[in-house]
Order: C-alpha cells, then structure tokens, then sequence
DNA sequence: GTGGACGTACGACAAGTGTCGTACTACAAC
DNA sequence: GTTGTAGTACGACACTTGTCGTACGTCCAC
C-alpha cells in the first residue's frame, strides 16, 4: 500500500478520492459517490478500476459475484507523489524553486498566506 | 502569451524551458538545447513544436526558410498553470488543503523549510 | 549544373486515455 | 421453472502522446 511509481490521472484522482472516503466499495457506489462531478456509466468505472488495480492504485476482491475495491495507495503518498511531478515538470526538480515560487509569484490569497504561517509556526515549536 | 487554457505535458514544459532560456530558436536549436536530457530526433522536436503551436504554447514564424519558435506562455503562468492543476487534482481544488499538506506531509527537509519560512518572512516585510 | 547539407512536410505507428455498449451470468422472487 | 435485475466480462473506438522515417525542396560551393 505504498509502492508509487506512475503518475495518477486526473480521473484517477476522483475514484481514488472516493475509496478513500469509503475504504472499500463497489463499482455501483463508486460510481454513485462521483456522479456529481463525473457523469460515468457503471462499465467507464469498471474499466477505469481495472485498468487501475493493473497499475496497483487500487486493489480487487472478488466477494461472491461482487467486486469490491480497495485503494492501492495511501493519500499521503499519492499526494507526495503529485508534489513531486509538479517540481519535476514545472521547476525541473528544483524543490526551493517550487517554494520560492509559492511565496512570490503564485498569487496566493492573504488568507492563504496565513494559513500557511501559521502551519510553518506550529511545526516550528516541535 | 498568456491565454493559458490546457495542461502543458511533461516533454512539452523541456523545450518551454529551452525557449524561455533562448526567447527564440530554431528546431535544430531546441533540439540541440535538449539533447541531454531527451535524445530526440529533430522530426521529433518538430512535430512537438508544431503541436504545441496548435495549441498556442508556442509561436512559430517562418523566416526565410527556417522557422522560429518563440514562447506562447510566459513561465510564470505555466508554472501558476501547474500549480493550480496540482491543487485540483490532489485536493480536489482545495488550496489550503494543499498548503496544509506542504506544511505537514511534503516531507520538505529543513533546509527547504528554511527557505520557505525566510520567503515569507521576506514578503511579510513588505 | 550537380551534389551535399540542411530544413520542411507529412504520414505513420504503438501506447495510453476516456468512454461506453452489449452480450452473458447468476440469483432472487414469483 | 421463468423472468427480471444487478453485476461482470470484454471488446471497441476515437483521441492524444511519444517518437520517428523519409521523401522532397533549396541553396551554396565547386
């Protein structure tokens, strides 16, 4: 539940997503909990879930006749990995780019900006 | 040149780079500016070139018989590009989410924590 | 005026993505 | 038993991406 090689595709992300929230599902209910935002027939869902299980994004069980999924990847490591390929394309790996970019030139909100202190200060007391 | 609209791809952002860097190029010099890193043919940096002219990452102009290339997107916007694909993708378009996660799970090292506690404190002056 | 060298134009092709339709199976309810 | 119905299996198709090869035009130097 951690070996992150390829990149997760954009539509990838929304099954993901939704295994994540529910840990185990089947096509039907995921395909319910992304119908809002994606309008996928149950056999587009089905397909996408295999073909992911054949990458190791997720993981199938056959329960009875049913197929049940399971996310292949913890979040925190798809998201590492997301940060990553941004680095890698956007600043052509250079980390201190990326977060130099971040305080100048990616037009973040005050907001934003607060909350951001404000997590750096919190982990600076540790 | 800023009408961004779809995602720039992995092999496009290397020969964006190489124009930024040239502000104007010839295939054959993009192709040489990116030899090292991608070993491709000059048809291959064409067809590229001429895809991205498409989709307006790029200009092309054709000067006697050569054509040159200039850049369609500034690198700032790519990169803001970049950014907010990465948010939308990984967090599902939730900016904060996404600093929380730079500023607890990125597994940023020290150094780089330095810099972006130095960025901020830096804009904070201002 | 002829042969290179350089550059372009264009087609091609295999993988990977996005998105189903549909035929077939298994099981519950009548 | 017969018939829905939910679920699976599988193929299909158009587009995009990654990556050329190659035929063809042009212009310089001999």
């Amino acid at each position: 539940m951690s070996e992150r090689s390829k990149n997760i595709l954009a539509t990838e992300w929304d099954l993901l997503e939704a295994l994540w929230r529910s840990e185990r599902a089947t096509v039907r209910e995921i395909t319910e909990a992304v119908a809002e935002k994606r309008g996928w027939a149950l056999s587009t869902v089905k397909t996408m879930l295999d073909r992911m299980a054949a990458k190791g994004l997720v993981n199938a069980r056959q329960v009875g006749t049913v197929w049940e999924y399971t996310p292949g990847v913890a979040p925190i490591e798809a998201r590492r990995g997301a940060w990553h390929e941004f680095i890698e394309k956007a600043f052509g790996g250079a980390s201190t780019s990326a977060l130099h970019f971040l305080a100048t030139d990616a037009k973040l909100s005050k907001k934003e900006f607060a909350v951001l202190r404000a997590m750096l200060a919190d982990k600076e007391e540790k």
